[in-house]
DNA sequence: ACAGCTCGGGTAATCGATTACACGCGACCA
DNA sequence: TGGTCGCGTGTAATCGATTACCCGAGCTGT
């Protein structure tokens, strides 16, 4: 593979030189054009190992996710990865399977590697590897899960509105017995989804017991499972489930399906993150949507902002409630997505519970850890359609 | 963050003293011993930036994935990156968005930062960059999608048994006006799945004429719906279609569901690639399961031989077909998954149509573009147990 | 006791770029 | 006409590792 050398060789010029063209330093006309025409006859490409040793920038940015075959992380990453690209970054997905250990091992590799910035969606409670990464002054900007104690900001998704919607949803219903399955003890966002939830049922004298909270050990659909067979052998099994995963909600599909128990009739069912999958499901699915791609947009601003060196803030987003036939009527599901393109843009979102005294107003600053953890939007980018994102399937020109 | 110079001083060697021992090239214990403190104290991890450079090694692969939010590329990406990480590399996803265009830039960009070798699972035809890539000599290997006259390994899926499953399925129900959705003509997988589709069906006496072909142009479910409209369009609708990928088949759905039409009752659906939600869709689709993981470990032996200057073989896996309720009776989907891990592994799999003469004997060669493109199964791993792949979801430990 | 061999470890070249510094040349001004 | 300024370009240091080569000390064999 020819290099810096042979392109100066062959233009007669200096090394030099050929670098000064190829970056813009040198904007004059003569030797320019001989270097570029040795370049295009070279087939000459810079080496990035070599460019970023010497200026110590890869041009790279590290995105570790919790799993990869989850479908709201790969959302995430497409949009990070749109968003990183346009800005000229190439991004480096590391996949953590939910595992702390390979997470680190991640995150390891990733740094040995110089990257520019990194991306973490935490599995598990915040890592040792993880504090000393930030400690270390690398570029670090947490994304979907937060981490207790760790002082790094976190772009992610606010559920409170759309479970105050979801617990009026319920009331509405008569569903009086709801059950939770949440993320392995310990976590930040498998606790703040418990209690705003539990939160948001207690206006309308619903009650949460323990013993209708089930935690997973994996985020897995076999965690999922798991609990939901837990919730179905009690004495007095819940009516209404909120599984706050879609691969935990998977798991608990198929405890339903092999009971034989039908939903929305034996039993309600409502899924964090809305997959497009949840329209075809039998029942089509009610789902707290998170606002993904705006997410992976606005954590690669914000992580641009550190790696610039300026003070960057967390970034909360609201997700919302996209009710379908999960729950029983009525949500007779309008004569089904008529119009081609942004259907499911249109379905009914409330911004605020309809009908009770919700407790979304005055004290948003809940948790005490992060001062700068509040209902600050810093999303910088100027994109003021908010539709095609929320739509049916992110649609990809070619066409 | 410290470097190989400052390990030297703390530990009172030269700096060749310090690679020696962190690279086991000195099996001393004198010295050794207080360069590891060294390094210990100092926190030191070696730049691996600074050592691709000297070694032209960089200890990564680049796998090139059509669309990151297509399950099926989500599970084979997982699969390669688990078994990349066994073997001592990382691994760098590239995901092209099913833009040709895309995937040219981050090829070049892979190669630009040197990276060991490349999995491409090539968007569109095969462009000319990818054509360069392999004549210059990067080690690479094609992964799921063969290009035409690419003269280079390709490890894949063989559908034609599960076709020919398929084909007796559909004769066996009655459904004799079949129609199939393929990929962007041009493309080979596109080509091969109607090809093979077409000869299955051919002994039943079912035709398959190319009003009831639809090409999308995009692979994705917009495209996959606008086929679908033109079936339903057509003054005999077909009464059985099969999507030959999976997120095509979901904007089917879309388009069916639109028309209030029912599934197995107005026609019967089938689909490319299985998922885990498939079985959860209002009916239960019956699907074309590929060896997924296995086709990712087999594609990063295959590129490890390259990489390592050895010949390397294309590898052919077979698909099989997953039979459930979406062509109607009689494929009771018996009583529904009761034990808990691996229900899916024992559904009904046939390696062979079970009541027709389907030419999958002889002839397996149909292709003349490369010579070793046959049944050749290279897969060297020595694992024996094909069990936890084709399982229910993949699983992960922590539990 | 001395030649020769082994072996640990230091010196310095090297990978391929970027960039500070210096130099030479032409132009401009006094 | 001579000095200075500026511009374009070359020389060489540098980033942080690896590794070929060499040197010196200690051990062995005769």
């Amino acid at each position: 593979m020819a290099n810096i050398k042979d392109v100066a060789e062959r233009a007669g010029v200096s090394v030099a030189t050929v670098s000064r063209v190829l970056n813009g330093h040198s904007p004059v006309a003569a030797t320019r054009d001989r270097v570029l025409a040795a370049v295009a006859e070279l087939g000459y490409r810079p080496n990035s190992v070599a460019r970023a040793l010497r200026t110590a920038r890869t041009g790279a940015l590290g995105l570790l996710i919790g799993d990869l075959t989850n479908p709201f992380f790969t959302e995430l990453a497409d949009a990070v990865e749109d968003e990183a690209r346009s800005l000229g970054y190439s991004l480096v997905i590391g996949n953590a399977g939910e595992s702390p250990q390979q997470q680190d091992d991640h995150i390891r590799t990733l740094i040995d590697r110089r990257i520019d910035g990194l991306l973490v969606s935490s599995a598990g409670t915040g890592s040792p590897v993880l504090r000393e990464t930030a400690a270390a002054g690398t570029p670090l900007v947490l994304l979907d899960r937060a981490v207790d104690g760790l002082d790094v900001p976190c772009v992610r998704a606010d559920g409170r509105a759309a479970l105050a919607d979801l617990a009026a949803h319920f009331a509405a219903l008569g569903r009086r017995r709801p059950a939770i399955i949440v993320a392995p003890a310990g976590t930040r966002t498998g606790a703040d989804r418990l209690r705003f939830f539990r939160e948001a049922l207690r206006p309308y004298g619903i009650e949460l017991p323990d013993e209708r909270v089930g935690a997973t050990p994996d985020l897995q659909p076999t965690g999922g499972r798991r609990v939901m067979r837990g919730f179905l052998d009690l004495p007095e099994p819940p009516d209404a489930v909120l599984a706050t995963d879609n691969l935990m909600a998977l798991g608990a599909m198929d405890e339903i399906r092999a009971r034989g128990l039908r939903v929305p009739d034996d039993l309600a069912l409502v899924v964090y993150d809305d997959v497009p999958w949840f329209r075809h499901t039998d029942p089509p699915l009610t789902a707290i949507a998170q606002p993904t791609r705006e997410l992976g947009r606005a954590a690669v601003h914000t992580l641009l902002e550190r790696i610039e060196g300026r003070p960057a803030e967390s970034v909360l987003l609201p997700a919302r409630l996209v009710p379908r036939r999960s729950c029983g009527e009525p949500v007779p599901e309008h004569a089904p997505h008529t119009p081609e393109p942004a259907d499911e843009a249109r379905a009914p979102v409330r911004e605020h519970a309809p009908h009770a005294p919700v407790p979304t107003d005055a004290p948003r600053t809940t948790d005490g850890s992060n001062g700068s953890d509040t209902d600050t939007n810093t999303n910088t980018n100027t994109n003021s359609d908010t539709e095609s994102d929320t739509d049916t399937h992110n649609e990809r020109g070619s066409a």
